[in-house]
DNA sequence: TATTTAAGTGTTCTTTTTACAATTATAAAA
DNA sequence: TTTTATAATTGTAAAAAGAACACTTAAATA
């Protein structure tokens, strides 16, 4: 059923980049392109759209292929449509980003794909633009959740206010004064205090935390305010 | 040159919604559809992306064919991808919007599309998934008006403080109270107060003032804060 | 000259944000 | 058993920002 007959038509893509957080630090998933052009160079999960489905259905589908991840925070970026980005053919790609625990799916990872955790600073080079997608999805995370809650989203069911403070920190690049830092979140009434610690990191310990999901997702559309003075951002 | 054979091609469209300020109320540009289907209906200002341009150039083409306007504040929205999103064959829409200062773009307006302004209260039904675009653009530029100087783009060169606070209370369907509005405004350093007065709207008029453009850019990626109280909003 | 209308302006109180350091719990070492 | 080392936890005071609130002024028109 064409109909539409004298435009010009294209492949679409859809590019993701997963960022993901152990407890100490900002991680992007990466993985090694599977096919000409640029095949075995580092890229974002990757893939065309198929006939019957749209993006979101799309995105979904390459994570799961390529990851095994499935069902976590998956968010629209924007669409790159450079004639040129692609050397082989015109290819519009649509970027999503998505934010994941990593612990939570380290079992899933060890796949037929196998890719890899890369820390933001030591990152190789990507191919075509997707080092752009990367710098404009990690300014559009800064900028989200400097608003809203989304940050909770890289964190496990359980988990303590230090953690929370090292996974700001490392989003934002700067460093928070701890007093004031667990003063403002506590204030959120999104934070539920649990009997047991996390002995991990400390002697002390430190108490885990549970996320209030109503409040959570009450909230998530409120302004918030999380990063003080973010105009002096080390960015 | 066709290298990636198997894979499926999509009609990509873009969808501009042009919001624009006469000094009073916002309003929203919209055209009757040239061609079929829904031909005659209200629509967005929408076209085909061609071969050769990326969608940047794609939607100030069309805006400028459509409406004669040229050089506004556009900015790339979202992407909507429904299969069934237009009933004639699959098309792929990138939504963009701009914001533009209505009397500056009144003559070229009179043109061979007849575009019209409406006010958001009073819109027609619109096409396909128009409306979903717009409410999105709307949530967007109150999202992003919140932290940026944005609705100057809406402004003339020259404008006076009322309007501007006209402005605020029509995209945020709110009120403020005029001693803080003003007080906050003057305090950003980015209006130059004029000698002449604006005498349209009152017996004693209103002073003039310009956009410090220095200050404009370089404030634009610093977080503001224009909006009381964002949480109580009559959305 | 009086009236009308919108523009312009200041202060106080409240809330939020910031700066800043001592104490505590616990494991490991002595 | 005691000491030591390490990270977690907690409070206060000062400063800044935000919110509430009403009268005076300029200028056209009656």
């Amino acid at each position: 059923m064409i109909k539409y007959a004298k435009e010009s038509r294209f492949i679409q893509a859809v590019d993701c980049i997963v960022f993901g957080f152990d407890g100490e630090t900002l991680k992007i998933l990466l993985i090694q392109r599977g096919f000409e052009p640029e095949k075995g160079k580092w890229s974002l999960m990757g893939g065309f759209v198929k006939a019957g489905e749209d993006f979101d259905q799309a995105s979904n589908r390459i994570l799961k292929q390529l990851t095994g991840l499935d069902g976590m925070y998956l968010e629209q970026l924007n669409t790159f449509s450079h004639p040129q980005r692609d050397p082989m053919e015109r290819t519009i790609s649509t970027a999503y980003f998505a934010l994941i625990d990593i612990n939570k799916y380290k079992i899933q990872l060890s796949d037929d794909y196998h890719p890899e955790w890369f820390s933001l600073k030591r990152m190789p080079k990507l191919i075509f633009d997707h080092q752009q997608m990367v710098e404009l999805a990690l300014r559009r995370i800064r900028y989200k959740a400097a608003l809203h809650p989304i940050l909770f989203e890289l964190l496990p069911n359980r988990f303590t206010i230090p953690q929370l403070q090292n996974l700001y920190e490392s989003v934002y690049n700067t460093t928070i004064d701890k007093r004031n830092f667990s003063k403002r979140v506590l204030a959120t009434g999104l934070l539920i205090k649990q009997e047991e610690k996390d002995k991990s990191g400390s002697k002390r310990g430190a108490y885990y935390y549970h996320l209030n999901m109503q409040k959570y997702y009450a909230k998530f559309q409120a302004f918030l305010n999380f990063i003080p003075n973010p105009t002096n951002l080390i960015f």
